[in-house]
RNA sequence: GCGCUCGUAGCUCAGAUGGAUAGAGUACUGCCCUCCGAAGGCAGGGGUCACAGGUUCGAAUCCUGUCGAGCGCGCCA
């Protein structure tokens, strides 16, 4: 109903143009949509007020005119012109659950639209580096990627989800050296762990592994530095990494290096399934080196003569395209730099030849930006079509006290134990239910402790009482839903009527949460339907003796849980069918 | 210092490409199960939308400035 008031309007105002009533080319961007207060119809349009301006009349005399020349459809009850300008529509109300039949029938599909069909974008989220376990902070991007993947794709869009693994430099040494120390001293040997290597448990576990797979072969003296050779504790680190190198030997210091690497990548992958988070592709950041990408991609740049050499480094000209200043790609001691990765991954992105590239990075990454949008202009490409969507790390509180987390000391929540202790729906929901480029307070306690005030148990409460109602009702076939749907002009009730509204507005929701990249859109959304239900279900008896109606009620409730159910799937939270 | 993101009820947050009387959860108070699930509902108080200007029919929303907060400014990843 709301698509043909709109192709009504849009051809009226269509017609207006060709008739040259309004000093305009295109069609000015008016929206059409329910109003906040119900007195007001149930659709309204600024359409009248957009316009008065280039029309220089007054909103409320236009939307006169404008009303008086349009043909009112025949599932509309009236038309009214309200100050200062609105047009609002009242629909019949058996037009407002016509709703009820269309959800019935697309059943699962119910909320799918075809506005991103054709579209084909790749989406990259979380991309933790390996070298521990995902903790509370990544929870948030992985949740925000998984649910703005599925709403994208519920608009028709094709989507490819990646995960970049950064499996090469410093970190990945530091984390290999760590490992391989636990090691040694597993075998009885005095070493001591540097402060600021991997000091977390998990760093034991993996070389207890290690030697239940390789024994004492990676057992070597190391020649570590003395503390006080160095006051630079990163340079004591990079020290002890070439010692650790060479006394391995490369073979044995790859294995060491692999070893870890896979071992933190395979708990990464079982804590992501765990959490209802899938990929299409784990794309390494090793792979880019070893193909070649990274100097073929350095050799565009240079080509189009935006690579110099200064102070014995290669540099990137970004400032020539908004960056602030110039970048290294290639350090004074031969390495690439990880933004030279990044230029890599990305200019190999835009040639898989997506229509939109999204990259989801923690907010503490967003000075990064304009670099490689200066990469992608300097190559030739449009920055437009990557769109990088900024998530804050969420502060974690803890006792009311803020935790301070830190990979390297081992000091933080992993999302493991957030998932045993919440469990996946509530956690999943925690996280989508605000704004993702918001800062989020996260309050352990209560996600953990006081788990029953989380508002998922609101819906999915809403969705298993729906349920319950169904078994009270015994069997209802399909047959008899129909029959139901047949009858909905018995939907006579005012909350009946919001309800069915309400329902109508799922497809509506979803699109403009995909296309804002938005989640917490539908979150809310859904909440205003359990609100509207409850309301119902404690105004209304559902199953009345009165078959007709009973049967009418009945299938408004199977909407409301196709609603809900379908709106859960898209957040990555279950909708149960007991609680 | 420069840049990015922000500032809405006691607290945590919504506010749909600027719309009609700024909302919800939570907390507090009082009601509602002989009746389909009380993990629910109903009712109540609580606001100078940080502050000051500007743009226009209309601003929490857009612009400028001030104050305040978080983050970023490496030949780290």
């Amino acid at each position: 109903m709301k698509q043909q008031l709109q192709t009504l309007l849009a051809t009226h105002v269509a017609r207006m143009i060709d008739r040259g009533e309004l000093p305009l080319a295109e069609p000015p961007a008016y929206v059409i949509e329910p109003p906040r207060n119900p007195e007001h119809g149930d659709l309204s349009t600024n359409l009248a007020m957009v316009l008065a301006k280039p029309c220089r009349k007054s909103p409320l005399e236009l939307a006169r005119t404008i009303v008086a020349a349009l043909e009112v459809p025949d599932f509309v009850e009236r038309i009214a012109v309200a100050p200062p300008g609105f047009i609002n529509f009242t629909l019949k109300s058996g037009a407002l659950l016509d709703v009820i039949a269309d959800i019935v029938d697309a059943d699962a599909r119910y909320g799918e639209t075809t506005q991103g069909a054709g579209s084909y974008v790749q989406i990259e989220f979380v991309s933790a580096n390996p070298t521990g376990p995902l903790h509370v902070g990544h929870g948030r991007g992985a949740a925000y990627g998984s649910a703005l993947t599925r709403l994208l794709r519920a608009t028709g869009a094709r989507v490819h989800a990646e995960y970049y693994v950064n499996d090469a430099g410093r970190q990945m040494d530091i984390l290999a050296l760590s490992v391989w120390l636990r090691y040694l001293q597993m075998h009885g040997m005095r070493v001591d762990l540097p402060d600021n290597a991997y000091r977390g448990e998990y760093i034991r576990d993996i070389a207890a592994a290690l030697a239940a797979r390789d024994g004492d072969r990676h057992l070597v003296m190391p020649a570590l530095p003395d503390a006080g050779e160095n006051d630079d504790a990163e340079a004591r680190l990079d020290a002890a990494i070439a010692i650790c190198r060479s006394s391995l030997g490369e073979e044995r210091y790859r294995a060491v290096h692999a070893w870890a690497c896979t071992s933190i990548l395979d708990g990464i992958r079982d804590d992501l399934a765990a959490f209802g988070v899938e990929f299409d592709q784990w794309y390494s950041e090793r792979s880019l080196s070893d193909t070649g990408r990274i100097a073929a991609a350095l050799d565009r740049l240079r080509a189009h003569g935006h690579v110099y050499v200064k102070d014995g480094a290669q540099w990137f000209a970004s400032s020539a395209f908004g960056d602030e200043k110039d970048r290294v790609v290639i350090r004074e001691n031969g390495a690439a730099t990880y933004f030279a990765s990044d230029i890599a991954y990305h200019a190999e992105k835009f040639e898989r030849g997506y229509t939109r590239v999204l990259d989801i990075w923690g907010a503490d990454h967003h000075g990064y930006i304009p670099r490689v949008k200066a990469a992608l202009a300097a190559l030739g490409e449009d920055p437009a079509r990557l769109e990088i969507l900024l998530v804050q790390f969420a502060a974690l509180y803890r006792g009311g006290e803020r935790v301070q987390m830190s990979t390297r000391s081992g000091e933080f929540v992993t999302l493991r134990e957030l998932l045993d202790e919440v469990g996946t729906d509530a956690a999943r929901f925690f996280y989508i239910m605000r704004r993702s480029d918001q800062h989020l307070d996260f309050d352990l306690d209560l996600a953990k402790s006081q788990s029953q005030d989380n508002p998922v148990y609101y819906l999915q409460y809403a969705h298993a009482r729906i349920c319950s109602i169904f078994r009270q009702a015994g069997q209802v076939d399909d047959t008899q839903l129909r029959q139901g749907v047949a009858a909905r002009a018995r939907l006579v009730e005012k909350r009946e009527q919001a309800l069915a509204a309400l329902l109508g507005r799922l497809p509506d929701v979803v699109a403009s949460a995909a296309r804002d990249r938005e989640p917490h859109q539908l979150a809310n959304y859904l909440r205003e339907v359990a609100v509207e239900f409850h309301a119902y279900y404690n105004a209304h008896k559902i199953l009345t003796p009165e078959p007709g109606l009973r049967a009418a009620r009945l299938a408004l409730c199977a909407a409301v849980r196709i609603v809900l159910a379908n709106g859960l799937r898209l957040l990555g939270v279950s909708a149960p069918t007991e609680m």
